[in-house]
DNA sequence: ATCTTATTTATGGTCCTACAATTGACTTGT
DNA sequence: ACAAGTCAATTGTAGGACCATAAATAAGAT
């Protein structure tokens, strides 16, 4: 019957309606949640000290482990730094963008991304990255991508793993001559990735490293005579170039596995 | 003279020179990387359980602190998840989007981000986005955005905060249309992003509103049609539309400052 | 029989205490 | 002036004890 309800108090709870399952925080979340903020939010410039440990403890109460594993949360967010002994101590700092292409990495590989979805970022992050690279590029900017192009001629006769990494290095010049940090930071893990997947494949043949160093030189002139939209197209260009040829020599579907990437 | 050099042992080093400082690890670090490798190389399928905290303890000899220490610098990688009580545990986990998306936030906030450099990353990804979702939206993809858009279209003249944040639940479910994870959780940050920076802003006027609503049906009639380049054109359009709204309302060189965002 | 209710128990969560390792400043010696 | 040694504050690590949580199980009530 309707009027048949136990009233036990396991069903007491539906005065709770709505509340859903009270969750009960961990000690160390609180309280890195709330250093979080104290940082973020204003104080705190670049490389103040937070107080010690003990002094936290005397605080707010909680035991040295706990409080210790808050920072170790903060660290691991790229928050603060640490440092033992006297005058060592958590100080403030900024996630640097290796960081972020740590997290971002990680991202990537727990999901088994697939190598053609690496290509369509690449495809939506690079081009753009290279128009805003011709509009703002420093004299700094150009001669570092001279000197790397200089070690790719070098290493692509010589050394084909410096060749790889050196391919990397311009890759990320570039992003870094586009003066925005974010962007720079996207761009270079994606790229790194993409790295990685290039020295498993063993791609880069003779004929291959020739028309890299042929791309780069069209790319650096653009953006060296500032022409953004042509740097953009160019660039658009060469990645698709890189997919084409990488779709050939890889099964459509491989995905990007765990590998070192240590930070 | 050129033989007067001191010989002491502060100096013995030079015979270790390119050595640079030696690092010494700390051993829940060293722990944390190790299980780090093995979630991700191999074994540990997604709901795997991990050896329990004083497992973990007897088999590496470390203290029970340093091996949480170790699990929480996992958990903040979103590498596993910890549950209390009997068959609880640490187990494998994913890192979700939101995962990521917080760390890229915090990047965003730790380094002051320009809002207009927020702008170009929207306009790298977004058109992109669209392009694919448009190619590859399922029937569910399409319901959501109705769905969305009929909220949209509501809240619109009755609640702005809720107009707020449909707008962003539209650009995220058009994200997702894309079916391209990594896109999807760069574009979602970024746009989580802005829509924070829209709220204190308040910018958006009716006539704002109006137009925003206008957009969304033509970018979602591209998108329905399976036209990718329409679909990229025409969110490449509304962002920069999006843009110059907000340099008028805006100082150049305002920056994301932090906010809650509590991941 | 069926549904509560209590118990059990393996697990993470927290606290405490003590000591080791580190490292920059200070002191001393030459 | 400078090298070496000492000091002190701080993080790093260990070990132990107990609490809180939660799922499985057993006991009990209807």
């Amino acid at each position: 019957m309707a009027n048949d309800i136990p009233l036990t108090n396991s069903n007491a709870e539906s005065m709770l309606d709505g509340l859903g399952r009270i969750k009960v925080p961990k000690s160390s979340d609180v309280l890195a949640e709330r250093l979080k903020r104290e940082i973020l939010s204003d104080g705190y410039t670049l490389g103040a000290s937070l107080p010690t440990e003990r002094e936290l403890v005397s605080t707010t109460g909680l035991s040295r482990g706990s409080v210790r594993e808050a920072l170790r949360i903060l660290e691991t967010q790229g928050l603060v730094n640490t440092r033992a002994g006297r005058y060592g101590g958590t100080t403030v700092a900024q996630p640097s963008a290796d960081h972020l292409a740590s997290h971002i990495n990680l991202y990537i590989k727990g999901r088994s991304v697939t190598l053609s979805a690496l290509i369509e970022v690449r495809l939506a992050l690079e081009p753009a990255v290279a128009a805003l690279a011709a509009e703002r590029r420093t004299e700094e900017d150009l001669s570092a991508l001279r000197a790397i192009a200089k070690r790719i001629d070098w290493a692509a006769d010589n050394d084909l793993s410096a060749f790889l990494e050196e391919n990397v290095n311009w890759h990320d010049a570039i992003a870094a001559a586009s003066h925005n940090d974010l962007l720079h930071a996207f761009a270079t893990s994606v790229s790194g990735l993409m790295f990685e997947a290039s020295q498993i494949k063993e791609f880069a043949s003779a004929d291959v490293r020739q028309r890299v160093r042929y791309a780069h030189a069209r790319i650096f002139a653009a953006i060296e005579a500032g022409d953004a939209e042509l740097a953009r197209s160019r660039v658009e260009r060469d990645v698709q170039a890189y997919a084409s040829i990488l779709a050939t020599t890889v099964a459509g579907t491989s995905s990007v596995t765990a590998v070192d990437q240590s930070r």
